[in-house]
Order: C-alpha cells, then sequence, then structure tokens
RNA sequence: GGCCCGUUCGUCUAACGGUUAGGACUCUGGCCUCUCACGCCGGCAAUAGGGGUUCGAAUCCCCUACGGGUCACCA
C-alpha cells in the first residue's frame, strides 16, 4: 500500500507549491501566487517546492525553469529542494495507474476517438453537456485488437463532492454536472493533467495548494483521484486572476508578462512585490509592506474573492516610494544595469540624493543622472528661446567671470550657493533671473535638480567650460 | 448552453448587522519653490438593479443584470 509522503513522514509542516507549466519565463500573474504560497510557507517555517507541469513535452522545460529560477532569484524567493519535472515521473504515474485499475478503480476504454465525436456531436446536437457514456466502465467482452486504449477513472456516479476552499468558501457540486469518467492515461500512456497532479501533490507532502481560480473546477476531478487514490486531500485556496487595466483578460498587448521585463524597465523587486501583494489582498489601509511585514501579516483567507485589474500607475507610485527610501549604494548597484558606473565618482551620494525623488523608475534614473554627467549635445529650443535672451547671456558671462575669481573652496553645493549669491548681490540680481539660464548651460534644459546641486557634482572647472561653451554657440 | 465563481469611488481596497461608507493610486485646487519633482493641506468620486428578513442591510436570503472561469487523448 502506497501513502502520501504527508503520510510516511508523518508531518503537518506547511508546504506549498509553483506549479507552472513552461512557458519559457515567469508570468507577472504567476509570481503573485507564487509569492502568496511562498509567504504561507515561511510563515509558518515549511516548505515551498517548485515543480514543472511538462507533461505534454512540447517545450524546453530546462529552459522555463531556469528562467523562473532567475526570475525568483531577482526577487529574492527561494524554493525548496530540487525542481520536479513531471516528465521525469513518467514511471511513477504508471504505478498508480496500474493500482487503480488492478483495484477496479480505473478501466480500459477502447472508444475510438471518431466513436467519440460522433456520440459528443449527438449530444450537442439534443442540446445535452457532452459526455463520455460509460459504455466501457463495466465492459467484459474481448477488446477490439486494433486500438490502443485509454484509460479512464471510474468517477463517482450522482455524489455531491465538496470542499471548502480557503478563499472562495464553501464549495459543492455534483458529480453528474461536471464530470464523466475522465481520461487518466491516453492512448499512448501518457498520463493527464488532474491524474498527476493529484499525485504529486499529494507525494510531495502539499498542506496547502494555492494557486490559480481557472482551476476551481478542476478541483472536483483532482479530489476524485485523492479518493481513488486513498490519499489526503489538502488545503484548496483558487486565487482570482489578474485582469489587465480595461478589466479584460491579462494578455501580452497589455505589456510586461514576464517578470523580468519589469527589471528591464527600471523596477525594483520589492516595489513589484509590494505591488502583487496589494492586488487581491490587503492588511487594512497598509499600503507598503516590507518582505518582513508580508511574511508577518500574509494570510491566504483574507485574499479576495474577485479578480483585480492590474494598475501600472500604482506600481510607479510604489517603485517611486521604493528608490526615494532606498540607500546610496543600493540605487548605485542598480544603476550598473542600466550602463551607468558612478561608484568612483565623489560626487555620487549627491547625485543619488539629488534624483531620487525624482525618478520613477531607475531606468529613468540613470537617463537622468546622465542629463548632469555628461555635457549637453544639444539644447532644448523652448527652454533657449524662453530664458535666452541677450540679457541672460550676458549674465552667464558675467557669472563665470565672478566665478573664476571667486577663491573659497565651492566643491559643495553650500560652497555654490554662497558663491552665486554674493554674485547675485554684487549684481542686485534675483534667483529666478539666474537659475534658468544656468540650467540650460549644465544639462541643456531648463530642468534639473536644484542648481547648486547640479553645479557640485559637475564641478567648477566644467561648470566654466559648459557655460563659455553655451556662451560660444549662442554667438554663432 | 450546463456547472461554478464574482460585483463598494475610474483603479487597488477598508468597514462585529448600527461609520457623515474610510484609506491608497490617478485626476484636480492650493502651499512650498531657482525649474521639475518630492513633501504638506484640501477637492472630485462608490455599495450593479429589484425584492425580502430586521428597529436597523454594503454586510444575511431570493430574483434579475452584467462580468469571468470551466466543460479535450491541453495544462
Amino acid at each position: 500500500m502506497i501513502k502520501s509522503a504527508k503520510k510516511l513522514l508523518g508531518t503537518d509542516m506547511t508546504t506549498t507549491r509553483f506549479a507552472p507549466s513552461p512557458t519559457g519565463y515567469l508570468h507577472i500573474g504567476g509570481l503573485r501566487t507564487a509569492l502568496y504560497s511562498y509567504l504561507w510557507a515561511r510563515k509558518n517555517s515549511g516548505r515551498f517546492l517548485l515543480r514543472i507541469e511538462d507533461t505534454d513535452l512540447k517545450r524546453n522545460s530546462l529552459e522555463a525553469a531556469k528562467a523562473i529560477e532567475e526570475a525568483f532569484k531577482w526577487v529574492g524567493m527561494t524554493h525548496d529542494d530540487e525542481v520536479i519535472y513531471q516528465s521525469q515521473r513518467f514511471d511513477l504515474y504508471k504505478k498508480y495507474i496500474t493500482k487503480l485499475l488492478d483495484e477496479g478503480k480505473a478501466y480500459y476504454c477502447y472508444a475510438s476517438k471518431e466513436e467519440l465525436d460522433v456520440m459528443r456531436e449527438a449530444q450537442q446536437a439534443k442540446k445535452e453537456r457532452p459526455r463520455y457514456d460509460r459504455r466501457y466502465r463495466d465492459f467484459r467482452g474481448t477488446p477490439p485488437e486494433d486500438v490502443n486504449p485509454v484509460v479512464r477513472i471510474k468517477a463517482p456516479i450522482d455524489e455531491k463532492i465538496e470542499f471548502e476552499d480557503g478563499i472562495k468558501g464553501s464549495m459543492s457540486f455534483n458529480s453528474d454536472d461536471i464530470l464523466d469518467d475522465f481520461i487518466i492515461a491516453r492512448s499512448d500512456g501518457v498520463p493527464t493533467y488532474n491524474f498527476v497532479v493529484a499525485i504529486d501533490d499529494s507525494l510531495m507532502g502539499l498542506t496547502d495548494v494555492i494557486r490559480g481560480d481557472d482551476h476551481l473546477s478542476n478541483t472536483p476531478k483532482q479530489i476524485v483521484v485523492y479518493e481513488a487514490l486513498g490519499f489526503d486531500i489538502p488545503k484548496f485556496y483558487h486565487v482570482p486572476m489578474i485582469l489587465n487595466p480595461n478589466g479584460k483578460k491579462l494578455s501580452k498587448r497589455d505589456g510586461a508578462m514576464d517578470v523580468m521585463e519589469y527589471k528591464n524597465m527600471g523596477y525594483l523587486p520589492e516595489a513589484v512585490l509590494n505591488y502583487l501583494i496589494r492586488l487581491g489582498w490587503s492588511h487594512g489601509d497598509q499600503e507598503i509592506f516590507s518582505f518582513t511585514e508580508m511574511l508577518e501579516h500574509f494570510d491566504p483567507t483574507n485574499i479576495n474573492k474577485s479578480a483585480s485589474a492590474y494598475n501600472p500607475e500604482k506600481l510607479d507610485w510604489l517603485n517611486a516610494h521604493y528608490i526615494k527610501n532606498a540607500s546610496v549604494e543600493r540605487i548605485i548597484e542598480e544603476l550598473k544595469f542600466f550602463d551607468l558606473h558612478i561608484h568612483g565618482h565623489d560626487r555620487k551620494e549627491l547625485i543619488v540624493d539629488s534624483l531620487r525623488e525624482r525618478a520613477k523608475t531607475i531606468k529613468e534614473f540613470a537617463t537622468m543622472a546622465k542629463t548632469i554627467i555628461d555635457e549637453p549635445t544639444s539644447y532644448d529650443e523652448k527652454a533657449v528661446k524662453k530664458f535666452l535672451n541677450e540679457e541672460a547671456i550676458e549674465i552667464l558671462q558675467q557669472y563665470v567671470d565672478f566665478i573664476k575669481n571667486y577663491d573659497d573652496v565651492m566643491h559643495l553645493p553650500s560652497g555654490f550657493e554662497h558663491a552665486t549669491k554674493l554674485f547675485m548681490e554684487q549684481n542686485e540680481l534675483k534667483m529666478k533671473q539666474l537659475a534658468q539660464p544656468i540650467r540650460i548651460a549644465m544639462v541643456g534644459s531648463a530642468v534639473s535638480p536644484s542648481v547648486y546641486d547640479v553645479l557640485s557634482i559637475i564641478g567648477r572647472d566644467d561648470v566654466i567650460k559648459r557655460i563659455e561653451k553655451l556662451i560660444r554657440i549662442h554667438h554663432v
């Protein structure tokens, strides 16, 4: 007698899993259910397992697993044990098929595909639900020689199948409404999804199955398998799906499906996680959750029952929040991915701190930093037209001359502030008259962080160079 | 079509059967200000509809409408 792993181990350690079919990348919705499973396992000091559902054998599941692990790594999630590939467990599944056959809980069905098609059409013509008519359930005759039979499970007839879903509540199905003697092994011997899922979930010792609610109506079928095999039935949580901003099903047209695309767009993993955990789940009014807070507060029981729409603005807001609060070192590290290397810059703190409240993504951050660090190659036309009249050029000229003869140290923003204020005082100028022309000279446009910060980042020598360059160009 | 699930501001959500139905994002008015942001103060905006039950319903029950899922030798 084979028993479930849970029974063998004699443990009730919380065990959850993420069981994607191999698509080549980790889907953003998949990450959410994975996160829920992960948090629930870790919160209860349990195990979080990864299984690839590749009974179909069409795609490269090794690549797929690698892509998922890469995404897990990016967001800081880890799974326990080795990855399980269903494609490598066919022998195991076969043992259970034989077992059910031997016990009379499953049987060979010799109906051909054509035969079944005819039957189905007849049913549909009569507006009946298409279903297998169990013609071979109690077959005792001589089987036809030329067909490879499928194996079907003897499903209960006119019975209620009930379970308590951790999210949706009490579920009750009538077996006749939703299932027939469904196939557990195809004519080529390959077992089917609902059969192997139940076996694996059981053998892997799953206590809590957290998955998309598109599986809700598969659950009764799996329960039939659990019961035929004498396995313990885990607790199910069916989490509603994610919709696009228009409330429709999420599809590739809606933008980033692959979790790693979020990295490419400059999102911080903690922002993505924070966004996802709050999408369909809440803890009072709290919006910001650190990893430890997620662990502390998450409970699948208060996941919402209804689908939620994906809202990119809120993700941006969260990302901005995490950028504002990240350490300087962290941001410098993240910027490397966008080809900006400022760890050796002697004004790196200033660069980071002057931009962190302005960037919604790390990518934007890098772009903004580059406009300050790199000498402008062009000047924004509108800004030039608006702010660079003859008088402004004159002021800039005086400003350069002043700086050249200004002897006090001024590499800090405060140094530039003292110098500039003195200059304004001497020439009876207002900051408004000076700031925009300086910005244009420094970054080529009328938008930048505080001019003192910008001047300090660029440094006295380059400040002079950039102003003189602008004046020169202006006179041409 | 059968079965199942769902429905609170545009969006994410809160609310022991008793709240002026709260918060967040977006949008928006103002303040701050060297620009842009950030920040701060304020504003717009919701219980799908109809019946019950109850002293009292967003909350419980029924019906309707509208969304969605699922009904394979896919997973």
